[in-house]
DNA sequence: AAAACGGGGCA
DNA sequence: TGCCCAGTTTT
């Protein structure tokens, strides 16, 4: 039997039934998908009845406030998807009528769709005969061919990509490449693949050589830079505080935060005494300041690590309009201040 | 081609 | 607690 049917054979028996399972609706599709980058079901899950309940079509998306989508999607990471999600959504419905792109070429167009999503969207809505290639996917071909190019790189994606689209049952593109993902994702694990019950080990190239562990093969990430944050949390006297929108790019773009002074190193009493006097805000309000968290929280992001303190600045009237603290949780903010807000006793 | 972009899960 | 996971956009 062909690898393709193989496979989807293993998916008839062990298929997971999944809400995005049962429609073949675009609009859900891509919001699927969009969800499940970088994420796993457990965690997408819950957003996606989130997101399907308060946004049932394509229309109700683009009528929504970018401040509202993220704060939907407050908690899953990645905020780019939600901004380019509700972008795309707000271009469906003004520029094509609110119907969805049919292609892989006119997906690949859109924002927030690469080569995984309008693949996977082509091939489950539309029946095109357009591999996926997400990291299940590099995983079990990897080994299952014996292949140690690296996957996080051009050459990979190339050779990967055209391996992909060899293998691919022309026949039933949408329940192959779901097949193959959650093969990948479930017998063909990353650790403790489930190799003994596999229906692969006869031929799979890793098993044989005793590879399984050492594939995929990944260049390396860089080590994660350490960044020293000091929030500014304002308690005044009517019960109000502050929060800004991170406007700039870079992290949590257009979420909320209070405000933010970056500091070198871990800043001590006097350190941080004297940036509050250089600082717009305080430099001339009359306040009381006290570290909440003697011990620095460490939040760890892929790629930064933010070392952070909250400073609580008790003042009897704010220096800029503030918000209501009894409001504070309509904003959309990052896991670290969400955690922050849950814990503090305002 | 490489870097930026979150947060959760597991050993 | 340290390491692993991973599509798209930007640089």
């Amino acid at each position: 039997m062909s690898v393709a049917k193989t496979l989807t054979s293993w998916y008839s028996i062990n298929k997971r039934h999944l809400p995005w399972r049962e429609t073949k609706d675009p609009y859900k599709i891509w919001l699927s998908e969009i969800i499940l980058q970088q994420t796993q079901i457990k965690q997408g899950l819950s957003y996606y009845e989130a997101f399907t309940d308060k946004y049932p079509t394509v229309f109700d998306l683009a009528n929504a406030t970018e401040s509202d989508v993220l704060k939907l999607w407050q908690g899953l990471g990645y905020y780019s998807r939600a901004r380019n999600l509700h972008a795309t959504a707000k271009y469906i419905v003004n520029n094509l009528n609110g119907k969805f792109p049919n292609t892989y070429e006119k997906l690949l167009k859109l924002k927030g769709i690469g080569d995984y999503t309008a693949s996977a969207i082509a091939s489950i809505c539309f029946n095109e005969h357009t591999a996926v290639l997400d990291g299940n996917v590099y995983r079990f071909l990897s080994r299952y061919y014996g292949i140690d190019t690296p996957i996080n790189t051009s050459k990979g994606f190339k050779i990967f990509k055209a391996l992909a689209q060899d293998i691919l049952d022309k026949d039933n593109p949408a329940e192959h490449n779901q097949a193959i993902m959650d093969f990948g994702s479930r017998q063909c694990s990353p650790t403790n693949p489930d190799c003994m019950f596999c229906l692969f080990n006869q031929t799979c190239v890793a098993f044989r050589e005793d590879k399984i562990l050492k594939l995929p093969q990944k260049i390396k990430a860089k080590k994660p830079v350490n960044k020293y944050f000091n929030f500014l949390v304002f308690v005044s006297d009517s019960s109000s505080t502050i929060l800004e929108k991170r406007q700039e790019n870079g992290i949590w773009k257009n979420l909320y935060q209070f405000p933010l002074i970056e500091t070198k190193k871990t800043a001590s009493l006097n350190t941080f005494q004297s940036a509050l006097k250089n600082n717009s805000l305080t430099s001339n309000l009359d306040f009381k300041v006290s570290l909440y968290n003697e011990i620095e929280i460490v939040h760890k992001l892929s790629h930064q690590h933010l070392h952070t303190k909250f400073w609580i600045i008790t003042t009897k009237k704010l220096p800029v309009p503030g918000i209501p603290i009894k409001n504070i949780k309509d904003y959309a903010v990052p896991v670290l201040i969400e955690k922050f807000i849950e814990e503090f006793n305002f």
